[in-house]
DNA sequence: CGCCCTTCTTGAACGCGTTCAAATCGAGGT
DNA sequence: ACCTCGATTTGAACGCGTTCAAGAAGGGCG
């Protein structure tokens, strides 16, 4: 049954996945609550494999833009098989209600694991940031994240190039506006980023 | 017939809608191609109420930080009524494929006329833009409107109040990142910017 | 008047995700 | 060997959005 998964993902239908596996579609419903369930496991899969697609750029650079670009490309790169899969699972984790939303109580766990990949980028970087920005900071990077996943999914070029364009022209904007979060003038910015970001939160 | 969209809001299946019509489920059909329309009718209708109920703001107004926070409690005056709808709604927007996904080319006519109310935001305010960000700044005062619209949808505070909150924070936010886009430290910033734009679009 | 065409209406049927009562299987105990 | 219990499996049925062949009605033309 531990394969029942990978083969799956293939096919769009619970009726498919049961016939692939042999088996009846109840049963499917018996080992996966349902095809929600399927897609959340299929998403901690993608998790898993960014942070290891991940990791070594991570273990190899210091500079931020480099470290953010990594694991921005990293992430599209295990993304990409699945992009004709993509329209659906994004419009499963569009529910709000959804336990795949990235924003729901849910995913918090998944979200947290996405943070702490971005908080891995700052941490091991060389960057100067704003004390007082430097904590939320990896989520506001994991939102930029997903900005890019939902440029990705609606994006039509040959092999999303475009969005390999998009990452490649916001990472030096993010890290130029990293930088500059210490100047004396931007400091109210900065604070008032840091209180919006508080909003979002509660 | 006319009645038949109105009546049918409140519902959430074809069946329910084509019965509160005394018709049958396939000459709902008949009339509107799938439920989809149905709702693509609904939110060209709440674009329209939003520049009405964003009139007398802009009337009176002529700041720029006012303007936008008119503009944007408007937007969520309008839509609040359809809350309990919004899930719904969202989940089909956010299929890539959909014609109501606020970045699809059929919607570009909506869009459109939404990126026409964040330009007279700032046609008819005192603000000072950079000339450059200037022609990109109302598309980006709508992609800042999707992302509170993105927050209302996942809002389940009373009446919505955080969303409210997060427009009162982000207004002077925006309102300050506009001031200073022609400050010569942030003139490499801006134009990244509206190089990004230019990536998105294309 | 009859025929043809267009418009409108119907409701059974399709595939989808999902549910659930009934059946089957396997292991352990007496 | 039989019984009990829990785990597993099944497939018909449900509601949903949607489709489409067939029927009905109305208008125009010969």
């Amino acid at each position: 049954m531990r394969l029942f998964r990978e083969r799956g993902y293939a096919r769009t239908t619970m009726r498919a996945i049961a016939q692939e596996a042999g088996v009846a579609v109840g049963n499917a419903y018996y080992y996966f609550g349902s095809k929600e369930h399927l897609i959340q496991e299929f998403y901690a899969g993608t998790q898993h494999e960014h942070r290891a697609a991940a990791a070594p750029t991570l273990a190899r650079e210091r500079d931020f833009a480099a470290r953010l670009a990594g694991v921005l490309h990293a992430g599209v790169d295990v993304l990409t098989p699945y992009h004709s899969f993509a329209a659906t699972f994004f419009k499963t984790a569009a529910e709000p209600t959804s336990p795949l939303s990235p924003f729901s109580s849910e995913s918090s766990e998944p979200r947290e694991a996405s943070i702490a990949l971005f908080r891995e980028v700052l941490e091991g970087s060389t960057a100067r940031v704003d004390a007082e920005l430097r904590p939320a900071l990896p989520e506001l990077l994991w939102l930029a994240y997903m900005g890019v996943v939902l440029y990705w999914v609606h994006d039509r070029s040959p092999a999303q190039v475009k969005t390999r364009q998009l990452i490649d022209g916001a990472v030096p904007l993010v890290d130029r506006l990293v930088g500059l979060s210490r100047l004396r003038v931007l400091r109210p910015v900065t604070r008032q980023v840091i209180t919006l970001i508080h909003t979002l939160r509660h």
